[in-house]
RNA sequence: CGGGGUAUAGCUCAGCCUGGUAGAGCGUUGCGUUUGGGACGCAAAAGUCGGGGGUUCGAAUCCCUCUACCCCGACCA
């Protein structure tokens, strides 16, 4: 490509709530353009290296024996309503009507449509297992889309679905996938960790997400330094303390606390450890109020809470008034002693360990101190319910867990048969007889992919491609073109030569001073760059440098061959 | 959904508190100089100050309202 026949649109400033390096690369490299909030135009610089992702992932599909094809974004509700989603989905689901009223969404993802599908193609087990795939733009009506196309609600999504008639043919696939995985990002040159998921709103059985390791990621992940142990913070279990709880040793006592609330201002004004205390939250489930227990340095996970038996279906923290009246006190002040009966109470495993504790005095401005559980406070159950933290053992026993920051670019579900079932999608089986089939799905974020490739690969003067996302691979700039035709004659035969050769060259014959064109080259990342000039063709070596390096090398042609085109 | 903020030239922003007829940098256009790390000079084009309403002799500026965008929160007591 002749850079004077394309239309590069760096930019030197950006607004100033670009606040993530990608955000900022990518609008300062002129490879996105907002449209709305979460809604962004790929230019053409950028349209290059979303495609690079796609081709990637594109070959490693059908690698793994995935067939393409491409559904509506639009679907209608009824599709929706035949597996309750419409409702269940909540505010990301994008709903729309046309002009006979006629109800739609625009599709967040496409388990219904994929499940319509098959139920009207796929009629004998002979056909199973077989998986599609599909590149597509999805819409999420995301409450708080932010950092440019990392959380944007318009994204390019690869989605697969795969239909099977028993367990072990899933499981088969669901590994095939998991590997194509591994290899796409290992080919896209992403540092990443699959770790175990919470399945989430799609539901089902095995579930992993794949995650770029990056400061900047939203989700925390858990690993552990004595084995692969890797998972999500959400599902990462918490085991018990090895050591027993400790006889109770203190008397309950109730103290005065005027205004202290939060576990910090509790723990400080009475010189007591956060590991030392209870703190109590109560939530409301659809059987009433739940009170649930952690340590003091310990936070609740809200998705093992939604797990418990006493709170099925969506719970929420109880309000004030709530509070007030059950327990006669204020938040901040709420404890296990003293409880109402009919109040059950949910204890952490590190909770439950501890013996002469601080807690709540269930009346505004007290706390308890030296209390102690079944003397003092009544525990309905012990269970696992507070988010992991660094230094805590790993769940499989080997070494140590730490958290690291991930950005989630993929995710893996061992759905089994509950679209299907929902949907009515079966299959006959060797005996004639139908049976609902079983599915996976697999999901990449593409355009994600696109942001978390820069904010694994950047430096101060721009974005730092991995070669296989380059929208080039080389370029040639020409110094001192207005000269003469000397050099330019030569960055063009060298242009042919490496294109020849089957590269992707970027020609710049732009005819700037050299400031601008290598800064503009530096930040849009390509990895080689060529400079030719009158002074280097009298020398007869050209000048190399790779975006990673910091000098300049003078090459002889057939040095730069080499470089470039390998042995 | 709650709270806060912003909207002024193509882009990034100042001006608003204290009302008096529109600014800067970058970019763009023309001419000249310059040509190895975001050059310089001269000249120029470019804004219904987000929309609507009000107060006032006079509104970018004060008030009301609508819209869009951004930030924080919305399960840690």
């Amino acid at each position: 490509m002749r850079l004077s026949q394309f239309h590069l649109a760096t930019v030197k400033e950006v607004p100033a709530d670009a606040e993530v390096a990608s955000h900022r690369l990518m609008l300062r490299a002129g490879m996105l353009r907002k449209l709305a909030a979460g809604i962004y135009t790929w230019t053409p610089l950028g349209l290059r290296v979303l495609r690079k992702v796609e081709t990637v992932v594109r070959e490693e599909m059908n690698r793994a024996g995935a067939i393409e094809m491409l559904m509506p974004s639009i679907q209608p509700r009824e599709l929706w309503e035949e597996t309750q989603r419409w409702e269940k989905f909540g505010g990301q689901l994008l709903k729309l009507k046309d002009r006979r009223e006629q109800e739609y969404c625009y599709g967040p993802t496409h388990e219904e449509v994929i499940t319509d599908f098959a139920r009207q193609e796929l009629k004998s087990y002979k056909q199973l297992p077989i998986n599609f795939y599909q590149i597509q733009t999805k819409f999420r009506d995301e409450i708080r889309p932010r950092f440019g196309v990392m959380r944007a609600r318009e994204f390019m999504m690869k989605d697969a679905y795969s239909f099977h008639l028993t367990p072990e043919s899933l499981a088969a696939t669901y590994g095939v996938m998991y590997g194509a995985y591994g290899r796409i990002f290992d080919r896209l040159g992403l540092r990443f960790r699959a770790v175990q998921a919470d399945t989430g709103a799609i539901g089902g059985n095995a579930s992993h997400e794949f995650q770029v390791l990056a400061e900047s990621g939203e989700d925390a992940i858990a690993w552990s330094d004595g084995s692969d142990y890797a998972a999500n913070v959400e599902l990462a279990e918490a085991l018990a303390p090895r050591v027993e709880r400790p006889e109770p040793a203190a008397e309950l006592q109730r103290v005065d606390t005027p205004a202290r609330k939060t576990m910090d201002e509790v723990s400080t004004f009475l010189s007591v450890s956060p590991d030392q205390c209870v703190k109590t939250i109560l939530v409301r489930g659809e059987q009433g109020l739940v009170a649930l227990c952690v340590r003091g340095d310990h936070e609740i996970n809200e998705v093992k809470a939604a797990k418990l038996e006493e709170l099925p279906g969506a719970s929420v923290l109880a309000d004030e008034a709530e509070i007030l009246k059950a327990t006669g006190t204020r938040p901040g002040f709420i404890g296990p002693v003293g409880l109402p009966d009919e109040i059950p109470v949910i204890v952490d495993r590190s909770a439950a360990a501890l013996a002469d504790f601080v807690c709540g005095g269930n009346a505004v401005d007290t706390h308890y101190t030296g209390a102690n559980w079944n003397r003092d406070a009544r525990i309905t159950r012990i269970a696992d319910l507070r988010k992991v933290v660094d230094g805590d053992p790993s769940p499989d026993g080997e070494g140590t867990l730490h958290i690291a920051r991930g950005i989630e670019v993929g995710h893996v579900f061992q759905l089994g048969g509950r679209y299907a079932e929902a949907m009515n999608a079966t299959v006959l089986d060797e005996n004639g007889k139908a049976r609902a089939m079983l599915m996976g799905c697999y999901g990449i974020g593409v355009s994600r992919i696109v942001a978390a490739a820069i904010e694994q690969n950047h430096d101060d003067r721009g974005i730092v491609w991995p070669e296989p996302m380059a929208p080039w691979t080389v370029a040639i700039c020409v110094i001192g073109s207005r000269n003469g035709t000397q050099a330019q004659d030569a960055a063009q035969a060298l242009y042919d030569e490496l294109t020849g050769h089957g590269l992707e060259v970027l020609l710049d014959d732009r005819g700037l001073r050299p400031g601008p064109m290598f800064a503009d080259m530096e930040l849009i990342g390509i990895p080689h760059r060529i400079v030719v000039s009158e002074r280097g063709l009298e020398a007869g070596t050209f000048e190399y440098r790779h975006r990673r390096d910091t000098e300049n090398r003078a090459l002889t042609r057939a040095e730069l061959m080499e470089r470039l085109l390998g042995a």
